[in-house]
DNA sequence: CACTATATATATCGCATTGATACTATTGGA
DNA sequence: TCCAATAGTATCAATGCGATATATATAGTG
């Protein structure tokens, strides 16, 4: 999904500045699956103007720049469902942390431990974090796509409390294979 | 962490060709955390031959164009261990499957019903390919990042089993309140 | 048998997007 | 008092994606 109809999406919740919608993508429950920067959300809000998809007007506001409120029109509506249409593409999914798990073998035994607990700690935070959204008003589709953020990110924290030993193990046992290796180059 | 970090990884895994590469980011355990396009991964292997990072020999085969196997330097794996040294950005997911949902009122309610089921199938099919992952010859990180994806993967697939119904009721109810309200307009 | 798809392999190009930064002004806390 | 955070719009270099080109071999299918 380009930003394009990331926005369309979002003005179908509501009308938005550019400045709001980078900050739902950023925080909320559209943080759960997207992300877009200042530099794709205002061309895009720009292309959508000229094809006539959404209208803007101009607020002025006590000691503030002007806000430009965006409104999704009915093509714009249109547009979205056209794109809603089609099979959503499979998922993509970033994550630097299992990459320092994959790499372990570059890093120090006692890093991957420290990793492992970071980790743990962010899931912890992030339950409570999207737990707390769930406190206030909220869509049923809302509440089912930070549900499901939940259900996600609470499997990820248990399996992460009832592995982190079995890495640490096999990474300090490869240490000392490596250890060994170095005293006794001939024997491999 | 950019194509360059991530080649260095693979590279410090076993020596690989550019294709390789882009086999193991498109399947495998790598395609659970990462992804890259040959536009990026040529270019990536080009800069990191030019630092010394890595090392090319081109390998003549049988008609077939040549293989450039690319090697990891011990300056490569001291920049990889230094990239791993810093604390690994929070994940990044993207997923049109949740956006759908949560632009479901711009869909029809029995396309939000499709669309469940369609993952449900989806998942079941990714935790039978993981699992058979597990079955051929790993290292015990690979094993984890693999078992990390399966539980995940597990997670999302029991929440939608038992929260379809719940969504489907709330978009039919939603639908129900706007023809009503096309009934009666002034209602509103 | 012809035809199409898939696999092996390198490489480039236009376009979308990121991440950083610039600019301005208010509010709140150390 | 000074710094950080909040509220806004906006641009730009660098990065990276997706599609495509080029070649050849093999495997499956009507």
């Amino acid at each position: 999904m380009d930003i394009k109809t990331l926005c369309l999406g979002i003005l179908s919740l509501g009308d938005a500045t550019g400045y709001e919608i980078k900050k739902m993508v950023a925080e909320g429950s559209l943080s759960l699956f997207s992300e877009a920067s200042y530099g794709s959300i205002y061309p895009a809000l720009g292309k959508l103007m000229e094809q006539g998809l959404v209208t803007c007007r101009a607020m002025a506001q006590d000691k503030r720049p002007d806000k430009k409120v965006y409104s999704l029109t009915e093509a714009g509506r249109g547009e979205l469902t056209r794109s809603l249409r089609k099979d959503p593409d499979p998922d993509k999914n970033r994550s630097e942390f299992l990459a320092a798990i994959l790499f372990c073998e570059s890093v120090a035994p006692e890093r991957v431990t420290t990793l492992i607990q970071d980790r743990i700690v962010e899931h912890e935070e992030k339950i409570v974090a999207l737990e707390g959204l769930l406190a206030g008003e909220m869509t049923p589709a809302s509440r089912f796509v930070v549900e499901y953020g939940i259900a996600t990110q609470k499997a990820a924290l248990k399996f992460l409390q009832s592995h982190q030993g079995s890495l640490v193990g096999a990474a300090a046992k490869s240490a000392a294979n490596e250890l060994k290796e170095v005293d006794t180059p001939a024997a491999k």
